[in-house]
DNA sequence: ACTAGATATATAACAAGTTATATTAATTGA
DNA sequence: TCAATTAATATAACTTGTTATATATCTAGT
């Protein structure tokens, strides 16, 4: 048998081994989207929808620093969510570089039925499977890979009536 | 000013989270290996050849589990590795199905070099970067990431002699 | 010995991130 | 006011991860 390697070299590939629970965190969240909002909503769209949800229209620089990846990134997921319906661009008047995004009727729809479904349950999922991790970062990590491995997260969805997102985000509706 | 809203969600965007932090420290990596190990070396293909390095030839099989991704994902990332001429493959005697991955005698020297360079600094460099995080693992995430920000691994090199890599990693010319 | 199924790897198509560069609009300074 | 610079977004090319599927070989059972 053949160790995880990643997780033996500690450090030197923390890098690899952040990237990778990333990977296994939103793939077990998608399996979440489509068992319980019963849409296929791509798991990266989902920050989109609740920063333009938060802060109202944003243009693809703040979206780009909402987000805190690169700009051509944002652009294309944009440009993907505009093909889907889900966002819409006008150019600014003031300014006619900057194309401020926007939540289309059947975006601000999605997002309603997210903050009633996904979103708190995925909170709460994760949360769950946090809970109890304790120590160093990377043992922390070892605990968190390896609970997902044995329960994830579709097996995590809590049996109490799901709070609504609001709760998590007392501050969302302000700036609209 | 818009803030960070992958930061802000917490739970429900942990897997964009960790994602996120994954790249930055490769991307930091990177500059690491261009600026001390002068070499162009992608970051992911490190853990394979520290895998081949501690276990001797493996297969694509072997490797897929050493490094906890899809068979494609490896695959491929050996075949970019064997047209960069550090690993070959050679049929199983036994077993015609199975390809034995080896280091060549360019992937053993890069290695070499590596153990005496990178792997090192890289490591003391993300130690030094996750010394006196403390908490639970939203904050652990949150100091780590700034930490990076404000002191890229790169201006974390040691200043005293780099140990080797060996004095890491105590058990790896076992297998050979 | 042959067929069925299982196993190992390869291939194809896609997604989402990156950097580098092009394009377009706004601003500034002579 | 116009030329140069700056700024915002778009486009292109690449990397690395994924899933789904094809291919090739081995193994088992008759």
């Amino acid at each position: 048998m053949v160790e995880d390697v990643v997780r033996t070299l500690g450090y030197a590939t923390l890098g690899s081994r952040l990237k990778r629970i990333g990977e296994k965190l939103q793939a077990q969240t998608q399996e979440l989207t489509e068992g319980l909002a019963g849409t296929d909503l791509p798991v990266p769209h989902n920050p989109v929808l609740a920063a333009l949800d938060l802060h109202g229209p944003l243009s693809i620089g703040d979206l780009t620093k909402a987000l805190g990846q690169s700009q051509p990134g944002v652009t294309r997921m944009v440009n993907r969510m505009k093909s889907d319906g889900l966002v819409e661009a006008r150019s600014d008047d003031k300014d006619g570089r900057v194309s401020r995004i926007s939540l289309t009727q059947e975006g601000e729809r999605l997002v309603a039925h997210l903050k009633a479904t996904l979103w708190p349950a995925a909170f709460l999922a994760v949360q769950e499977a946090c809970a109890g991790l304790e120590g160093p970062l990377l043992d922390q990590l070892a605990q968190l890979e390896d609970a997902l491995s044995e329960k994830p997260l579709i097996r995590r969805k809590p049996v109490a009536p799901l709070p609504h997102w609001s709760s998590f985000s007392p501050s969302e509706e302000e700036n609209r």
